[in-house]
DNA sequence: CTGGGGAAGGGGCCC
DNA sequence: GGGGCCCCTTCCCCA
């Protein structure tokens, strides 16, 4: 599932403000999608943002095999893109100041080499640009047994083979999911718990992510842009409808 | 057809 | 390094 249309820019590093999403005043957000045929553009306040978007080229194939975690000596070598490869969520930094910590691959400063270090297991591999041991070992490839991803850290790997093996099972349904937050969020789609309520109308949600959905439908100025009729939407997947239908035959 | 709700997936970041 | 939570998205279904 691509999620590279999505560019995330940080402005604060913390804790969204739920009220903020009714009334948005800042743009901390920049959507951008890969489909050929849409330029959304994010309205996010007053202003909307058009923002291109440059696909990074693929990576050529890398012939090693995938990475069996069931065997502790693995380890791995090489590396290759893959289309959802290789992005990031953060834009390059202009901060001068954060050289010392600040990611070679996609710029983004992560206040010490500590924090530069965590980060960088984020990375999925690269391709096969680098030369020298240092680099080597920096960019050293694990590879997913179960598909063609391959990640930099076995950490990562790990992280996303339990999208495959998905150890947390529900105890009502049997219902298995990748992580056990998926799973807590499930488990209230059968106790019918919805800790999540609209400040503006009784409704209340089980899911974050869908209040946060819902409070679109209470703003004036929807997030998302038609750039051709200017309409706008309270999410992208309408915007995509919408562009689909036939509102903008040529953009 | 459109818009909204429900459910779920998955990478990133913090502790 | 792992858990938990963040964020975003998509898909499906229904009014």
């Amino acid at each position: 599932m691509p999620r590279s249309f999505l560019v995330k820019k940080y402005f604060s590093n913390k804790k969204p403000n739920y009220s903020e999403l009714e009334s948005q005043t800042d743009q901390r957000y920049a959507v951008v999608p890969l489909h050929d045929s849409v330029v959304p553009m994010l309205v996010w306040g007053s202003s909307a943002l058009p923002l291109a978007f440059t696909p990074a080229p693929p990576s050529p194939p890398s012939p090693p095999g995938p990475l069996d975690l069931s065997s502790p000596s693995s380890s791995s070598s090489s590396s290759s893109g893959e289309e959802d490869d290789c992005r990031t969520s953060d834009p390059p930094s202009p901060d001068p100041d954060s050289d010392r910590s600040q990611c070679s691959q996609c710029g983004k400063p992560c206040g010490s080499p500590a924090g530069l270090s965590r980060h960088q297991l984020t990375h999925c591999t690269p391709g096969p640009q680098t030369t020298g041991a240092a680099s080597t070992a920096a960019r050293a490839a694990f590879h997913c047994k179960h598909c063609p991803k391959e990640y930099t850290s076995l950490g990562a790997l790990k992280m996303h083979i339990r999208s495959h093996t998905l150890p947390c099972v529900c105890g009502t349904c049997g219902k298995a999911f990748s992580r056990p937050w998926l799973l807590r969020g499930h488990i209230r789609t059968h106790t019918g718990e919805r800790p999540f309520s609209c400040p503006h109308c009784n409704r209340a949600f089980a899911d974050r992510s869908n209040l946060r959905a819902h409070l679109q439908t209470h703003s004036e100025v929807k997030k998302y842009q038609c750039g051709t009729c200017s309409r706008t939407f309270s999410r992208m997947s309408l915007l995509h409808k919408h562009t689909l239908s036939g509102c903008c035959p040529s953009a």
